[in-house]
Order: structure tokens, then C-alpha cells, then sequence
DNA sequence: GTGTAGACTGCTGTCGACT
DNA sequence: TAGTCGACAGCAGTCTACA
């Protein structure tokens, strides 16, 4: 299998964040500069960005690039338990 | 004007922490599974990093990613100052 | 030990259209 | 309002080789 785990991890982050908000695709689409195909690819987890289209989000949803990082990277340690002492 | 200044903020940042650790490319590029030429247009700012790139990346120097996106973060910021009450 | 170049593969990101 | 599809341009990332 060959694990775009980081995809699906960074798409639930932004689905998460753009609810918050109360924003649409396209709205989100249109702050960020990006396509609205594919903010819909992201969330998904059909895609996953670069380092530029992450600045991009993190400037429409106004927060740091930090955050947005630390987000996608508790996902990913939450992906990866053993769920043998998960609850 | 283009603005490659991501690939030349992620570039410096890079450098940096690797040097801080006495890494070669070469090791880096080892450690990281990426390609040691790779390392090195990242370096000079000729390519800038997927999301997955900079999960390698942390994970070989051991930092988080969030860490590592603070970083740039903060180069950029630093990089698009005014100049006009820069002192 | 690093920068660069050329050639190549695959994926990112856009666009229009339909569901 | 959001998912997907096909076609496409452009760039990420690899590899070999040389300075």
C-alpha cells in the first residue's frame, strides 16, 4: 500500500478549519488564490499540497503556518497508533 | 517578479539546521530517503518542498514539523520587511 | 562535500462541465 | 455547495556525470 496517509491527514485538518469558519470551498477557494477543484481534492485526500499552497491556506484561514503544521502532524501520530492501548 | 522566496526562505532554514547538526547533504539526504542532489537545490532555493518533503525532512533531523514551519515562517516575515523603518 | 546540468517520471494545480 | 472526470502545463524529485 502506498500510504498518502499525509494527504488524508492534511485533508481532514482543512476540512476542520474551513468548518470553523463557516467558509465554503469556494469561498476558500477565492482567499487562498487556489482552484475550487481543488480545495475539494484536498479535503478528500486526493492531493496533497506544497509548501506554497500551504502558506496560501494558512493566510486565507488567517493563521500561522505553525499551527496548520501541528494540526496535520497530531493527525498523523493519531493515524499511526498501535490501537493496542488506544481506547 | 516570480517570487520564489518560500524555496529561498525553506532553502536558508534547511541549511541551518543541518549545519547545526553537522550533517553532509549526503547523510541528510540518507537519512531523509531524498535525493542528495535534491538536498542541494532545496539548499540554494531552486526547489521548494512538498509536504511530504518537509515530513522527511523533520523526521531526519529530528524536529517537528511544526518546528520547522516556524522557521520559514519567520524567515519570510523577516525577508518581506519594508526596509523603510528597517533599521 | 557541494553545485549544477540534462533528461526523465510522476504528481500538483488549473479549467470546464456534469452530477 | 461539494465531488469527480478528463485534459493539460508546470514543477517536484531522481539519476548520472562533471567541475
Amino acid at each position: 500500500m502506498k500510504s498518502h496517509k499525509t494527504a488524508a491527514a492534511f485533508g481532514a485538518v482543512l476540512r476542520e478549519l474551513r468548518k470553523q469558519q463557516s467558509l465554503s470551498q469556494e469561498k476558500l477557494a477565492f482567499e487562498s488564490g487556489l482552484d475550487r477543484t481543488y480545495i475539494s481534492l484536498l479535503e478528500v485526500g486526493q492531493r496533497s499540497p506544497s509548501l506554497e499552497t500551504m502558506l496560501a491556506l494558512s493566510r486565507a484561514l488567517q493563521i500561522p503556518l505553525a499551527y496548520l503544521a501541528s494540526l496535520v502532524e497530531a493527525r498523523l501520530v493519531e493515524s499511526s497508533d498501535d490501537r493496542r492501548n488506544a481506547s
